[in-house]
DNA sequence: CTCGAGGTGGGGAGATGTGGGGGATTGTGG
DNA sequence: CCACAATCCCCCACATCTCCCCACCTCGAG
């Protein structure tokens, strides 16, 4: 199952968030609807169904972690992931730490990325979007995607 | 098979578009009526056939998404790419973020572009097309087309 | 001119997202 | 150990959206 496409939703006033019903299906048939929630690098939340997650887990907490990069990432990463489950209406309660990190108060964006889902702010969103297709015009091309063609 | 030509249409109050019945046939043959729509850097959207989208998908998600440009393609493609299907008279409904990304009211132009559509505000296309001929004009070559014969 | 095919528009039922009341559970301080 | 507060999660109510259906209009072919 590969997750893909935008959607607008609105936090309700206790911090739950309606999954879309289009991934629902998909979550409950992979994973029983159990969810892990953490943090991203770009002040966004990352979503993940369990069994991908303990992979992702897996190879993070298998390496040496001497590294101080590494032991960056685990506490991070692990750190802050936090097991969610559906209601019974199908929604999930944000951790309100990981609300408050992600700046998430009414108006978010949920974003499917293969795996995973990314949980944005709105407005953020929007922002870095932005960004991100200014910063493809100035750049040419770079060696990993100059082969690509859409 | 590869599409081509332009077709100018409207979407209705609900933000529908009806699929030219020329490429109809070919549409539900090659994918079952499955289509993929996402963004472009040009601010018009792209919809693939769903056979067509996974490839480019494999392409997209299967490189490292420790490189932020990766990353960021990721984003923007993966992340916008919405899964619609035709309804019972051949029409899809274009997801209202994307509606609204590549600001589109009611009158649009849809683009053949070989293995995939091209959808624009058809004053932005008309517009575009104006600079393109203008551009065309004045450079002479880039080392990508200066072999091409037309 | 007629007829049929294709594009446009809209009513309406059911699905889906949003909001909130209230009871159970958990954690905290006395 | 108990009282209290905060949180969580069930339930229900409502608004919005999606997609079915049907109707009309235009245009080109016969």
């Amino acid at each position: 199952m590969v997750f893909r496409g935008v959607t607008n939703l609105n936090l309700d006033a206790k911090g739950r968030m309606a999954m879309p019903a289009r991934y629902r299906d998909a979550l409950v048939a992979s994973c029983d609807g159990h969810l892990v929630v953490t943090v991203d690098r770009d002040r966004c939340l990352l979503i993940y169904p369990m069994p991908e997650w303990e992979r992702i887990e897996q190879a993070v907490l298998s390496r040496p972690n001497m590294d101080p990069q590494v032991r960056r990432l685990q506490r991070l990463l692990i750190g802050h992931a936090t097991e969610c489950e559906f209601d019974s209406q199908g929604r999930i309660l944000v951790p309100p730490p990981l609300r408050d990190f992600a700046g998430l108060d009414k108006r978010v964006t949920l974003v499917g990325q293969g795996n995973k889902f990314e949980l944005w702010n709105e407005d953020t969103w929007t922002a870095r979007r932005e960004e991100w297709f200014r910063e493809e015009e100035a750049e040419v091309s770079s060696a990993a995607l100059e082969s690509l063609s859409l």
